[in-house]
DNA sequence: GAGTGGTCTAGACCACCCC
DNA sequence: GGGTGGTCTAGACCACTCG
């Protein structure tokens, strides 16, 4: 649909497909132009896109490389925050995942989850907290607040599979963008109960505030996570 | 020098001196066209900057609009991998912070670093171990790893200051990216002496290995914080 | 000097939002 | 319907690398 999306989804194939190796030089721009039969400007979109993944590297008078790197690890715990959103699915569809929800009630926010949500503590949000397992092995424990007026119609068997594709598919919004804060923490008494670990056992905790397409913030979030079980990959460009 | 970097200057500067407040609609692409005499795409990608740096978002149809947070807090221990690099130089610069250097040999690589580096094992390496202090506090443990090749001449002196500004102002190279892996550990025995705390202490480690602008890797390190001192902002946008 | 990517222009059409 | 930002063009000049 659009060209330079799908330009660079054809040369990130041939990258991974190793048609281009680590450190091959990628046809010139100019070359590219003729290949896809589009302006050197859609062409630059389309690098600059790959750069963002971190897969290619361009050099000013010598041209678009192969990133010398080895790429991501397929480990189904990690999840990769770049530029684009792999992984703001939380790997899903990955085999034997699944969630029990501990707790799912409609309520008034605490006064720092309306600050971030941007809401007042009259309005109404979803308290959520549930622990997702992976391959029958409990991995992170989330607790999601969400604005109901924004997110209306969340059922108990929504919140098993994905809530993001109920967002996206279901409701037909669009996620545009998150903010995040990692940190290093312990678990709390009940934490060690729902993640089955002892009290001293590191847990990586993921803040995370949340935006549509259209600015409304939907989701403030906390996923604390066993700090064996997922490791954290964000790519940063100059 | 380069106009759409000075006109996102230009806007973020009023965004952080209130002249825009969160929510504020900024002026139309059309408008800042005229203010500043340039291109329209010039402008859009002065505003995509500031996107990337989850300071706005736009809305189709609507208009560009201040982003609805509360700004990355000021904390001395945060640093933020947005896609810029505020954070690359580890908030240097504040008051009172020192490094104290453990280890600070030339060796050859073991195997995992060579693969990192995209070496051999038998090329030479700096191997260096230090404590980073903020108000005479412990805070972080960084093993680094550089190839000599790359970036020669360092002394003892330039790991108490900073590397970084070696590298860009001392040697003339441009740092361009990074690829960074965080995860939540416990500490080493060693740990536990430098950074001053027990065993049950979390750790946030953040493995990483950075590009120059010419696409040659100049470092692989761990940084191993303590879990009270350091939170990572990241901000990704699709 | 030849060739690369970086920046920028002036203009066009489209998708989307709101009235 | 009028106006927004999104995409795209064809062409220009510049900064940089490399032989």
């Amino acid at each position: 649909m659009i060209k330079y999306e799908s330009i660079a989804k054809d040369i990130q194939e041939k990258i991974e497909q190793g048609i281009y190796k680590p450190n091959d030089q990628l046809p010139f721009e100019a070359e590219m132009c003729e290949t896809y039969g589009v302006s050197r400007i859609t062409v630059k979109k389309a690098m600059d896109l790959l750069v963002m993944r971190g897969m290619v590297i361009k050099r000013r008078g010598s041209g678009t490389f192969v990133k010398n790197i080895t790429l991501p690890a397929n480990d189904e715990y990690s999840f990769s925050t770049s530029n684009q959103f792999s992984g703001f699915f939380h790997t899903e569809g990955h085999k034997d995942v699944r969630s029990e929800i501990k707790e799912f009630q409609i309520i008034n926010p605490p006064e720092i989850v309306a600050q971030r949500l941007k809401i007042t503590e009259e309005d109404f949000v979803y308290y959520i907290e549930r622990i997702r397992y992976s391959e029958g092995v409990p991995n992170v424990v989330e607790y999601t607040y969400m604005p109901i007026d924004v997110i209306p119609g969340i059922k108990k068997d929504i919140l098993e599979k994905s809530i993001y594709e109920y967002i996206s598919e279901g409701l037909g919004l669009k996620i545009k963008s998150a903010h995040r804060t990692v940190r290093a923490t312990l678990p709390t008494v009940q934490e060690e109960e729902y993640l089955e670990i002892e009290h001293c056992f590191p847990i990586l905790e993921v803040e995370q505030v949340a935006f549509l397409d259209d600015g409304r913030i939907f989701e403030y979030s906390k996923s604390r996570h066993r700090g064996d079980k997922l490791e954290l990959k964000t790519v940063s460009v100059q």
